[in-house]
DNA sequence: TGCAGATAGATGTTATAACACGTATAATTC
DNA sequence: GAATTATACGTGTTATAACATCTATCTGCA
């Protein structure tokens, strides 16, 4: 029986390997879930990477964020966060000041206007996360975040 | 104790709920594992879905096929195929051909440049995805890919 | 035949990603 | 304390992604 994802891709032949099918598979799965996350975002003018963003300032708190400490929280590295945070703050989402005792630092706020935002998407991104993997149930989901995180364990090996 | 992605990514609170830590674990091991590709494929002066493109039209042989069914089996959707054919025609890799008896129709196939870069990036990118994941082994290798499947089919459902 | 709709693909435009380089502030070294 | 190095951030530029729209070809049906 051809596996699932060779379904899914149209392929003929088999996966060379059980590693490469593995790569493709996560891939894939992450390009099918971000799919439905932009599409849910869309309606709001933001992308997954500012939502991502904004929970993380969220998170901060009052306190905030310097650019680089925003960066190295996002899911997918982003080569160039100043002008990720300058859209965000021209949608005035955030508010940026260089109020640090180092000038050289530029502190990140979000503002009520991101929380606003955010607000409204929290009940939205939850039922898409749901309705994305609800039906796997807690013991599946566990046991997928373990792996997942073996992977990057021998991925990036380590720190 | 924290887990491990709560680590990665510098992040003091838990997770809202497991499905939201499932999508980000997806989310950050496919950034993790691409990272790995894009450095290894630099030197080569292609991507990820240029590659991705390659080996789809090395497996469809002398046939070649259209645009759209080239898009159909990569990966990750791009809403722009043709332009990403034409950066790989004019790199020489592939060539296009409006021979088809449907006149519509453009048929891409691989060029003698493209298989002789495929051949030199097997053996690396092979060895790539076994230092990325070979330590996990067959067995958790296939629940990875099942339990990946399961999410796939539980976010897009009906075919 | 002739026309409406569908399909395959190209093109124009704007936004974002990616990369290299430049500037300001702080820490270090002598 | 002056010069050097390191760090944080910004800017300029090019390539690619994303979106809408357009043209050419085919299909089906009156």
């Amino acid at each position: 029986m051809p596996s699932r994802l060779q379904a899914e891709l149209k392929q003929g032949k088999p996966f060379a390997s059980p590693e490469h099918e593995a790569i493709l598979s996560i891939a894939r799965t992450a390009s099918v879930l971000e799919h439905g996350v932009i599409e849910a975002l869309k309606p709001h003018g933001i992308t997954p990477t500012q939502y991502n963003v904004l929970r993380i300032l969220r998170g901060a708190g009052k306190e905030g964020l310097c650019r680089n400490a925003v960066r190295d929280r996002l899911v997918a590295r982003v080569p160039d966060a100043t002008r990720l945070l300058d859209r965000l703050a021209e949608a005035g989402l955030v508010a940026r000041d260089r109020d640090a005792p180092d000038r050289r630092y530029v502190t990140t706020r979000i503002t009520l206007a991101g929380l606003d935002l955010l607000a409204r998407l929290d009940q939205p991104i939850t039922q898409l996360h749901r309705r994305q993997l609800g039906r796997l149930g807690a013991r599946k989901l566990g046991t997928l975040i373990d792996l997942l995180a073996e992977v990057r364990g021998a991925a990036a090996p380590a720190e």
